[in-house]
DNA sequence: AACATTATAATGGTTAGACCATTCCCAAAA
DNA sequence: TTTTGGGAATGGTCTAACCATTATAATGTT
């Protein structure tokens, strides 16, 4: 229900300041930082902290760092980044968007489907089958359930992932989910009609896994991953039209 | 041909042996580090070093960092990690194999290609033919312009990747590519028959790309990626048959 | 004048020691 | 038995200094 909170530390705000710069915009790849003794004077931390926070930045693929006079720290272009490092600096800084997510998402979890049903055992099949179950009582459970569901149905996708007997499959697909929740919950549809179609696209997609119909599943899973996504892009538009009230003034004082 | 060398600080050698040790499974999930103010005898460094040291593996989501009496840094178990952070993780943790690269990287490309085909324009074509020529130049220069060919199949694997118009793609394959280069490279082919079949591959699926034929461009990748994996697994074997020498002895002295 | 060398200053990298903030645990008090 | 309050271990922050690297300017050499 509720995120937890953690206690910010110093250089996580300042990691958190500079981060929301360069991601707005205000700071551009090629663009170099003060130096650090500058820092220590605009932000009031002491070096070391900000030292701290400018290694969690140069960690995070953000900037570079340069000793010796006309160094320091300097933008880092995205492309240059170890950008897949996670996804979230794609989405944050607006060059991937839930409809690009959403499309990958479609394709890797059509490809995992196939794969699944080659290797899943009949103790796999067991487990998508008991988790279908659960699915129905949280669904059967009222508008409380709901959330339940949803986790549940992450779940079955996440196992046929498991199943696709491959990590690599498993953590993009993780990524991906985490994205997902992180920035486009809010679009997550929650009406009875849609949740029950999507509990009844599962029940196929699992009869065909242990049918071993490898063709029919990714093309039922690609289906329904897709109908999702349309409805998620749908009340994403729904929310372009009738923006949200603008949640503080910029700042006028530069970019830091 | 090399890889620059980058100073290293001392910090990043504090992260590089405890980064092993998590690797190599000297540490395991859960098990705690010594306390900031004992790693500092044991590395002999000061404690904003190594502070910055641990900023580092917390941002890698090596270690989770409490305060407080009992607290301290926590190595994070992968499954719990947001492992795609770095496909490296996974390979170096021996978690994914060359083998589960390979397929991810064959369905992935597969994709890439149908998308490719869909939404290429006139420019795009062009440009992948201009590509297909610098590349028979470099083949056609000997054994002294093999890796510069094998740079420009990567350019065109990754301008094919671009034309699909959607960054996700694009920078899954480029950590994709990233990590094979990385790992695997000692087992890149470097035939002439080889490469040039190689060639005559990357000219059919242009040819299907020109004519827009999803379908057929989307096989043609497959096989090509699917060829040379099947290559770069043999010549893995043949290594493992015939292992290297060990590089160092293990230290005697506990994990750190 | 052209080139090589050396000094200077700006910048990140490292160290040392102190104090603050949080948390667990146990002993004393109710 | 429960509550309360300290003590100690641990991370978080700060200050102030010095070291290492590098671009540029000043100086010397041919």
């Amino acid at each position: 229900m509720f995120q937890e909170v953690r206690q910010n530390r110093v250089f996580q705000e300042v990691v958190a300041q500079v981060e929301e710069a360069i991601l707005q915009g205000r700071l551009k790849a090629g663009n170099r930082l003060p130096a650090e003794r500058e820092l220590v004077e605009i932000f009031k931390a002491s070096r070391g902290t900000l030292r701290e926070a400018l290694r969690v930045l140069e960690q995070k693929g953000l900037i570079d760092i340069k000793t010796g006079v006309k160094g320091g720290a300097v933008v880092k272009d995205l492309t240059t980044r170890q950008v897949s490092e996670s996804l979230a600096l794609l989405i944050r800084s607006q060059k991937a968007s839930l409809r690009d997510l959403a499309e990958f998402r479609e394709g890797v979890e059509g490809m995992v489907a196939a794969l699944a049903v080659e290797r899943a055992t009949k103790e796999d099949v067991r487990q998508l089958k008991s988790l279908l179950k659960e699915a129905k009582t949280h669904l059967d459970a009222g508008t409380e359930g709901w959330d339940a569901f949803i986790r549940v149905d992450n779940q079955i996708h996440m196992a046929l992932a498991r199943m696709a007997r491959n990590p690599v499959y498993e953590s993009v697909m993780q990524t991906v989910y985490d994205n997902i929740r992180r920035y486009f919950d809010r679009f997550l549809p929650r009406q009875e009609d849609i949740l029950r179609e999507n509990y009844q696209d599962l029940c196929d997609v699992i009869e065909a896994v242990e049918e071993r119909q490898a063709e029919k599943a990714s093309t039922l899973v690609q289906g329904h991953v897709s109908k999702f996504n349309r409805l998620m892009e749908k009340r994403a538009e729904k929310e372009r039209g009738r923006p949200q009230k603008a949640k503080g003034l910029q700042k006028k004082e530069g970019v830091l």
